[in-house]
DNA sequence: TCTGGGGTCCTAGGACCC
DNA sequence: TCTGGGGTCCTAGGACCC
């Protein structure tokens, strides 16, 4: 048995937490630059704020409706995600954090009542951090996805809903549209719809042969998923990252080189620390610039420069000399660059790995000891303390003009006055 | 005017081997 | 005219997720 504990409109209610006065008022909470309405409390899906809108399209619904806006505030959000992951802890020694917002629980073997268990989670989660959590149990995470959404559509579950009997199940998936299923995406559901497919039972009621062909192994999963065979284990050991990204779209338009250099040069110091806190190293990068895609009578351009790291390294310097490199070999004067960003990919643990033979052992070694101490300087008086000189003085502004304060992570935004 | 940022897995097909 | 039968490894691109 699993379950899946799902925080509702997850950063729409880790704003309210501090502001309960915006309880029953309809919130949103923007992506970086304020660009587009990334979550969305039940009062502003009901006025037809969806998910990705940007914000200049839905400014009418938001004014005429009084639409409490906030810029994304991700040190917030991590940390009220964290609360909530110490809590649901207490009720598995197996827990997958799927994402920001979401954890699986394994129950195997549990011997309780699993519909007075899922409730009494979202109940102790609410009492602890004041975030909504919906709680679904049921024999595979495909199903328990679907329990968990259940208690959105129905408030008298009181936040856990258990689902394990056959006709529950055929009864839940023959009112669950397909395109909600975890594992059918857009793609998959233009073929659905082409077939009659409309509900989560209608898929699961294909023969085997045809989502094999069709689907293929993930499709294949999905549907057995939903039969209650599962397929999909739970993963509480948290790998590695084989890939690290780090990106952003610009506020304002960056049109020189030395701009962008800056620019990239940040992103790859940003990516050289995501990659030395997994303790990996790297052997490719990619670094990219691109237009702004919407702007069609401004010429376009998707550049990019991809570059082997022979030796592997962790090593800030290096990322970001070939960053830059890349930026030079690149650059075309006449552009406006929108968004760049850093890929660096190939990820072995550093632990283990064989150098080249003809590797310079003393100059890796003494490299990496350079990069030990930024780390050292960062860690005891945080992330910028100390930059390169390509890095220029930093970032370009973002723009936030609804940014909440740092409630839980900034000594002096902790706030003064009791809210609950 | 204004449009996010980060991941994973799977498969087909190319390139190579005998 | 007729043109074998296995393999492996790698990569790009597609599809999905939040």
């Amino acid at each position: 048995m699993y379950a899946l504990a799902d925080c509702n409109n997850f950063f729409a209610s880790c704003e309210r937490v501090f502001r309960p006065e915006l309880n029953g008022r309809p919130v949103i909470v923007l992506s970086n630059n304020d660009g587009c309405a990334v979550a969305r409390s039940n009062e502003a899906k009901a006025l037809g704020i969806r998910m990705g809108d940007p914000l200049f399209k839905i400014r009418d619904i938001v004014e005429k409706n009084d639409v409490a806006v906030f810029s994304g505030n991700f040190a917030l959000y991590g940390d009220m995600s964290r609360r909530v992951q110490e809590v649901l802890r207490c009720y598995s020694p197996s827990i997958e954090v799927y994402s920001i917002d979401e954890a699986f629980l394994d129950l195997d073997g549990m011997d309780v009542n699993f519909d007075k268990y899922a409730k009494e989670i979202s109940r102790e989660c609410w009492r602890q951090t004041s975030i909504p959590v919906s709680v679904g149990i049921a024999p595979t995470k495909t199903l328990a996805k679907i329990a968990s959404k259940l208690c959105k559509r129905y408030p008298k579950l009181k936040g856990g809903c258990y689902m394990h009997r056959p006709q529950d199940i055929e009864k839940v998936l023959k009112n669950f549209p397909a395109e909600d299923v975890w594992g059918i995406g857009r793609r998959m559901m233009k073929k659905l719809e082409a077939m009659g497919v409309k509900t989560a039972w209608d898929y699961a009621s294909l023969p085997e042969t045809t989502v094999r062909m069709l689907f293929h192994l993930p499709g294949y999963r999905t549907w057995k998923e939903l039969k209650g065979i599962p397929c999909i284990a739970l993963e509480d050991m948290i790998e590695p990252r084989k890939t690290i990204c780090v990106s952003r779209s610009f506020s304002k338009e960056v049109t020189s080189l030395q701009e962008l250099s800056e620019q990239v040069a940040n992103f790859a110091e940003g990516a050289v620390t995501k990659l030395r806190a997994q303790h990996s190293i790297a052997l490719e990068m990619v670094v990219f610039a691109i237009t702004n895609r919407f702007k069609q009578d401004a010429p376009q351009t998707y550049a990019s420069k991809y570059v082997v790291i022979p030796d592997g390294t962790a090593d800030h310097r290096v990322f970001i000399r070939h960053a830059l490199e890349g930026c030079r070999d690149f650059y075309r004067p006449g552009y406006g660059y929108k968004k760049a960003g850093v890929v660096i990919t190939r990820l072995v643990q550093e632990e283990g790995f064989a150098h080249s033979l003809f590797s310079d052992m003393a100059a890796l070694e003494k490299e990496s000891k350079l990069s030990e101490s930024i780390d050292s300087i960062h860690k005891a008086f945080g992330r910028g303390a100390v930059l390169l000189g390509s890095q220029g003085s930093g970032e370009i502004k973002m723009s936030r003009e609804h940014q909440s304060p740092h409630y839980t992570t900034l000594w002096t935004d902790i706030p003064k006055t009791s809210v609950r």
